[in-house]
DNA sequence: CAAATATACTTGCATGTGGAAGTATTATGC
DNA sequence: GCATAATACTTCCACATGCAAGTATATTTG
């Protein structure tokens, strides 16, 4: 059986499922959001404006405009984020990150920068990262947004 | 803000995401079981002995056991899979693959396989694949079973 | 410019998931 | 060897998710 291709992405797939394992946990232990949630406001902070609409947030994410609506619907109450309506388009409203949700991004960064470096400092080197981080960047390159 | 050892973290996620996305419809209809189901297989048919404990194959799914439960029982009612019980400890139940479900994986290891084509070969080379490949199974050493 | 179509959400419904509790069986401690 | 603890599930319950349907707004078409 051929499996020269389909290697790396299952390996992708176990590689994800261990990570949000070993990470999201402690992840929202500490800073009361979930590693999905840290992941829509880095897409909202790293797009173009630092603000993106509900359906660019579902495409970035890979999940279903329902989801979107539930996940920020919180994240709204709580002050992280906040709407921001377009002049010209009355549909749109973006999701943008208030002073406090820039605040709690930048700790939540720290805390899983800290967990990273745990889960992956005894396996790889760090040219080994760099190489990694370039190949997944490679990837996912066909795909509007970065994470990073 | 350091983000040496988060950068591949969040991009492992946002690249599984997106596999997700791409290959598991199109390998549900085909063969009418989702990608997590031919991950519990290819666990099952690459462990020792060809068998795995409900437990076991939770931990390697990095699913909880009753998920695993839930996973199984359709799969064991359409006969791809069956049950084996432990002559010294009746509390195991070990999940076997059955003939039918041997033949399922073959041919829905072939689509995988051509659905990885379709989706890494325009962005990777042959070279970085292979880098890209070990550098995934360094990740998961430490963590039981293979998926290839 | 009016009708049809497309887009951007939002909500209801059916399904999937984890955690706690329950059951059965095995291992441990004294 | 008997009580206690641990393990391997399984089931119940609360919550998350996708899909379909609904609403509002914008675009296209004749």
């Amino acid at each position: 059986m051929q499996t020269r291709f389909s290697a790396p992405v299952l390996r992708t797939l176990r590689a994800s499922a261990l990570i949000d394992e070993r990470i999201s946990g402690a992840l929202s232990a500490i800073h009361g959001v979930s590693l999905r949630d840290v992941m829509l406001m880095l897409y909202v902070r790293n797009s173009h404006g630092s603000k993106l609409s509900r359906i660019d947030l579902a495409k970035r994410l890979c999940v279903s405009a329902s989801t979107v609506t539930r996940a920020t619907n919180p994240l709204e109450k709580i002050g992280l984020i906040a709407r921001e309506s377009d002049s010209r388009d009355a549909r749109l409203s973006y999701v943008v990150l208030t002073k406090t949700g820039s605040k709690l991004l930048k700790n939540a960064e720290k805390t899983l920068e800290h967990l990273s470096i745990d889960f992956l400092s005894p396996k790889l080197s760090e040219k080994e990262l760099t190489q990694l981080n370039q190949l997944l960047s490679k990837l996912t390159s066909d795909f509007p947004g970065d994470v990073i």
